[in-house]
RNA sequence: GCUGGGUUCGUAUAACGGUUAGUACUCAAGAUUCUCAAUCUUGCAAUAGGAGUUCGAUUCUCCUACCCAGUACCA
């Protein structure tokens, strides 16, 4: 029987999960729910060093702003797992709390002769890679050195046993094997062959914190949590080997994860991979969601910019992986049935802060209007609209209170959404629905306000008053061209003019459309505040 | 430097040895409209370079160039 899928986000705690590694939990969540198996959080916390408060709080909020949901791992659906149960025998989740674990296996291997014992110094290696660099080598604790350092492989059995006694700087070193080819297989990139000699003796667990590093606790947690498949950012495609080794060395190949290794996020331009600095200076968001670092420093977020978690992420899926045909937008459910790791680009993808807006604009439009008209809301009340009723109001406005029916926010929502990126900016195009303007653009003004105009807008006014019509778009609009034509004069000057006296200015929606919405009394008044100002 | 990975329009990508090298974003032009936006139409624009294998290479092999990653008691 083929065994049940079992993939793991593993992020250390160290900042706020950036958007590549959104991406890297986005194809480990396709994955497993594709095949119906387990995506699982697990959090690498070992390095005491690099700790920040708060980080791991944000990413568990990322992923759930994205919609990736883990079946398993230190949260689930809000609730932190911390203890192993017959429900969760895999927990903890957190690399910390698994600490007591590691020293054994660590041990294990150098009681099999794959790891020893290593005494120097931080300061002595310091030492030695200064003066290899001196003479423009690159120091490595392996092959060439081992043999010259203090480690169990050196020191005599009494000295060694002595050492790990007494004193606390020591580290477990994996012995890496003299000119063997290791021979890997990557899901996405296919074969690869690395020679040994090309490898360091890589520290396995640190004495000083009693924390294994990430080769080992990654190994040894993959393992014990039957992890199928290890789905991973490039940078670790050079560990790759050491991770071949250890498996073989424990005795755990029957069982080894396969791998594939995603290519990284570049930057919009130049070269590089995308990082913080990018964002700010391009002027889009690296992060998920806005993150002030302990520092009091603000990144800003794609939640808080506007953006829709489901844009995001079929605009993150889209970097790097394709279905094979032209189809782009694809909701969460049919990026699972439609992905396969063989369609995963090896190159890394730029990413293009364009191409995300142009997501956020497609699913703007393919948002219903009630549930944009609720989106709206908040941006309505923040620019002094109260927004009244529900679903079932009547249509109903009062621009002296500022104070607009659900139904006639709805309606608006229809108009508009048309001409927006984000929710927020439907306001502009929607503004003068919802209160006269308060100053002109002055350009605009000095163009289209002439004597001639006005007078011909003032008459078009009072012709509109008059008309005893439906005051809704379509016998409006064929009325005034109408009345317009029917005078001979210019249709451009005059609409704008209109458009000029509702709005402010002379760009925007359709002069019919605004007088639906705003009626005769505000297109008195406006005409009003317009002539008074000249 | 060394080791590994990568390279199709500006960007994301399609074409699993045979196509006028397709699509989307961006950009430009036109149509439409009372303006702007939207929409529609059209256009600009690519196989990094060189050898080889082959009747035929974007596709396979090698070399060069360039890019990326790793080279920590970080992940």
């Amino acid at each position: 029987m083929e065994k049940r899928t079992r993939v793991r986000f593993a992020p250390s705690p160290t900042g706020p999960l950036h958007m590549g590694g959104v991406r890297t939990a986005l194809y480990n969540y396709l994955f497993a729910r594709q095949r119906g198996g387990d995506f699982i959080l697990r959090i690498e916390d070992t390095d005491s060093h690099r700790f920040v408060p708060g980080a791991e709080a944000y990413i568990i909020e990322a992923l759930k702003w994205c919609g990736i949901t883990p079946d398993e791992g230190v949260d689930e659906n809000g609730k932190v797992v911390e203890t192993a149960s017959e429900k969760h025998p895999h927990a903890p989740y957190r690399q910390s709390q698994r600490k007591g674990l590691y020293r054994q296996y660590a041990e294990q291997l150098v009681a099999n002769g794959y790891a020893y014992y290593a005494f120097d110094t931080p300061e002595e290696l310091e030492k030695a890679r200064a003066e290899a660099e001196k003479d423009g080598k690159t120091f490595i604790y392996g092959l060439p050195t081992r043999m010259g350092l203090r480690n169990s492989l050196t020191l005599s059995a009494e000295e060694t046993a002595r050492l790990i006694e007494e004193t606390t700087g020591w580290t477990i070193r994996f012995k890496m094997p003299a000119d063997t080819v290791v021979k890997m297989d990557d899901m996405i990139r296919g074969h690869i062959e690395v020679n040994t000699d090309t490898l360091d003796d890589k520290v396995l667990w640190k004495r000083s914190d009693e924390l294994p590093t990430y080769h080992l606790a990654n190994i040894v947690d993959d393992h014990l949590m039957e992890i199928t498949e290890v789905i991973r950012g490039e940078e670790w495609l050079p560990s790759l080997p050491l991770h071949y080794m250890l498996y073989k060395a424990f005795g755990w190949e029957d069982t080894m994860p396969r791998f594939a290794h995603l290519s990284l996020l570049l930057k919009p331009v130049g070269n590089g991979k995308l990082s913080k600095r990018d964002g700010d200076k391009l002027g889009f968001p690296v992060f998920p969601l806005k993150w002030t670092n302990p520092e009091g420093e603000v990144s800003r977020g794609y939640r808080e910019d506007g953006y829709f978690p489901e844009a995001f992420v079929n605009m993150l899926a889209m970097l790097g992986w394709n279905p094979g045909n032209d189809r782009e937008l694809f909701s969460m459910d049919e990026l699972v049935e439609a992905f396969s790791m063989d369609k995963v680009q090896k190159a890394g993808a730029k990413f293009n802060p364009e191409k995300a807006k142009w997501y956020n604009r497609e699913y703007l439009r393919m948002k219903d209007d009630a549930d944009l008209t609720e989106l709206f809301k908040p941006v309505l009340e923040a620019h002094g609209i109260s927004v009244t009723g529900g679903p079932q109001s009547p249509l109903s406005s009062d621009f002296e209170k500022g104070e607009f029916s659900w139904s006639y926010v709805k309606k608006v929502v229809k108009l508009v959404k048309e001409r927006a990126t984000f929710v927020q900016d439907m306001w502009t195009p929607a503004e003068s629905l919802f209160k006269a303007p308060v100053e002109y653009v002055e350009k605009d003004w000095a163009k289209f306000w002439t004597a001639e105009n006005a007078e011909m807008a003032g008459k078009a006014v009072d012709f509109l008053l008059a008309f005893n019509g439906p005051f809704e778009k379509e016998p409006v609009e064929t009325a005034l061209v109408g009345f317009i034509k029917d005078n001979e004069w210019p249709m451009g000057k005059v609409m704008n003019c209109l458009r000029l006296v509702l709005t402010g200015s002379a760009s925007g929606l359709g002069i019919a459309d605004i007088l639906s919405f705003i009626g005769k009394d505000e297109l008195k008044k406006r005409f009003a505040s317009a002539r008074a100002k000249a």
